[in-house]
DNA sequence: TTGATTGCAAACAATTTGCAATACT
DNA sequence: AGTATTGCAAATTGTTTGCAATCAA
């Protein structure tokens, strides 16, 4: 049975995430982290402590956009129930409390029959610092 | 200089993608279509075409979301710009076309000051049936 | 003790690249 | 003819898996 027992290694890959808060790191970096601090421990465990704490829904994966890219980790913020919209430029995430977001996930259960996992969906796209300094 | 001879390799992958439409392919799936059609081309070529009608901008990559998936191609239909909408259950990918969305774009613009990419988000959830048989 | 976890090495899969053969103009 | 394109095979790279050794309970 998975998770039956507790290492250092899970431990310290948690810890290191909850350390970072809300950067994205890839697991090579993770490792690379970890390893600076004098951690024993391997790149397979890395990913699969990763993989695992994706399942609970601590950490929340991203797709790389390129291919040869690798895939990034962030602590999941939070698991509220309301979308969150993520600038591709700095990273910088905020959450959208609003009424309108309401109301545009009840049109696509309404209209398009899909219903909008907001835990599982980013919105990307320019914060408006990134985008009045990309006009320039 | 590349692009300076036409061939029927680089015709018969733009042409597909033409035909297909909205349709989202996988570069293997490009290559299985051209092959069943007769035609001798290879993957890496398959794979070279593809990128090139993406530089150009005739194609749209949508970026795997799990690892050991692969990215898919779709028609760019002149420009026009929409969300996208996965099953997080079967993978499905749909095309959201409607004003609500484009409302949704804007109300993020004025009152978020966040400009959202819509070629670079994608929303999560279940589609109807996988939504349906999730209720079972 | 018992079974979960680790970590090396090997396996994988999508994609890219080297390079000689071939096709386009 | 001259050069862009093709396509095989080999290389790359992020990630996963097999399996024996190790560790937590």
């Amino acid at each position: 049975m998975r998770g039956a027992y507790q290492t250092k290694q899970q431990d310290a890959v948690a810890a290191l995430f909850n350390r970072r808060g809300e950067e994205c790191l890839t697991a090579e970096e993770a490792y690379q982290a970890l390893s600076a601090r004098g951690l024993e421990i391997g790149k397979t465990t890395v990913y699969r402590a990763i993989a695992r704490l994706c399942e609970e829904g601590a950490l929340r994966r991203y797709a790389p956009q390129d291919s040869g890219d690798a895939a990034r980790y962030q602590l999941n913020p939070c698991r509220e129930s309301h979308l969150h919209i993520r600038c591709v430029q700095c990273g910088a995430l905020a959450h959208l409390h609003c009424e309108e977001a309401e109301a545009f996930k009840k049109h696509l259960t309404l209209h398009h029959g899909f219903e909008l996992d907001e835990g599982q969906t980013v919105l990307s796209g320019l914060c408006e610092q990134c985008a009045s300094k990309k006009r320039k």
